[in-house]
DNA sequence: GACGGGGTACTCGGATAGAGCTTGTCCGAGTTAGCGTGG
DNA sequence: CCACGCTAACTCGGACAAGCTCTATCCGAGTACCCCGTC
């Protein structure tokens, strides 16, 4: 029984996507058209995935020929949460609708300022979780699938640069 | 701009509900009606959260007259995450499509042996998750809320007894 | 030969359908408690 | 008075719709490049 709940599919080729970004010049755009090629991706969608993460300022667009999107800062500087966020959105997963307040026994208003008991357990399980995203860098990958398969950014550079 | 991947609100209800449970005899069944009246919930649905968490182990069921729901073992053995991976099923959230394998340069088959590094960045972060989730049980959160409302045990007690 | 203007092609950007899942609901199968009857 | 069988009510259990979100797609707005004509 696989949880039906999952996260959204976006994220995987976004992350995807900046790894190869990080590993093409600084001041070079990509079009999302190869990004999507390059992992056999649907373009449009890849598309929405990519404005998402420009919209919260990791990459940076450019219209026009020669046009596409690039990493907004260093590789180093945006951590894998940024990429997660930007996608998913910056609220929590768990939200808590104060149940407790309902039903023949509310607790009183004056002890709701405090959050519920079971919503803080939730979210100091999500402060762990991003915690640890926080502390992944997209260098940080890219350098680990370098270190495993050092061909593959050479390669990506020079079907960019041939394709181009 | 919230979340719109959230946690299914069936997790709330039943956290929520094992605290309850926690509260009487052991020995005693309440109904899936009885714990959706004392939450302010819509009965059908909350019974099936309960079931499928009778599914998981959790909770023990009682049939015909008198039956209902109760715990299956200790509430302090029964951790937070038990609870939430009845409710969303056992599956990760992130699933790995393993798109390096796709695309004009996939990664070798025998590279593919070891997880995609964006999947082990993601599998290290719900570990984190589910640890903290592990480290709390339905006594913990069961002795909190009684520690800053000391009345509401008691008086779901005696709601249950009086309308029993 | 150099400069300016227009056209063109390429890119992103948002608006638009379809599928899957969560949410919410219902009625039937099973079981137990209670009651009536007979010994 | 006690034991047994039956009825009946109550509970869970799974099957059944509706709304919403994610997935996928398309075409229009905007921009930079390139070409051509002119000076």
């Amino acid at each position: 029984m696989s949880r039906t709940v999952r996260m959204n599919q976006g994220v995987e080729w976004a992350l995807h996507g900046c790894v190869a970004l990080s590993w093409v010049a600084r001041d070079r755009a990509i079009p999302a058209a190869k990004l999507a090629e390059l992992n056999g991706l649907p373009a449009p969608y890849l598309n929405k995935q990519l404005q998402a993460l420009a919209h919260a300022g990791v990459l940076r667009s450019t219209n026009g020929p020669k046009g596409g999107f690039r990493l907004a800062r260093g590789p180093e500087e945006i951590t894998v949460l940024d990429v997660v966020l930007a996608i998913e959105g910056e609220g929590e997963a768990f939200r808590c609708t104060e149940i407790r307040q309902r039903g023949p026994f509310p607790t009183p208003r004056r002890d709701c300022r405090v959050p519920c008991q079971i919503a803080s357990v939730m979210h100091d399980a999500e402060m762990a979780w991003r915690r640890t995203l926080t502390e992944r860098s997209i260098a940080d990958i890219a350098a680990e699938v370098e270190a495993s398969n050092p061909q593959v950014r050479k390669r990506i550079c020079s079907w960019l640069d041939s394709s181009s």
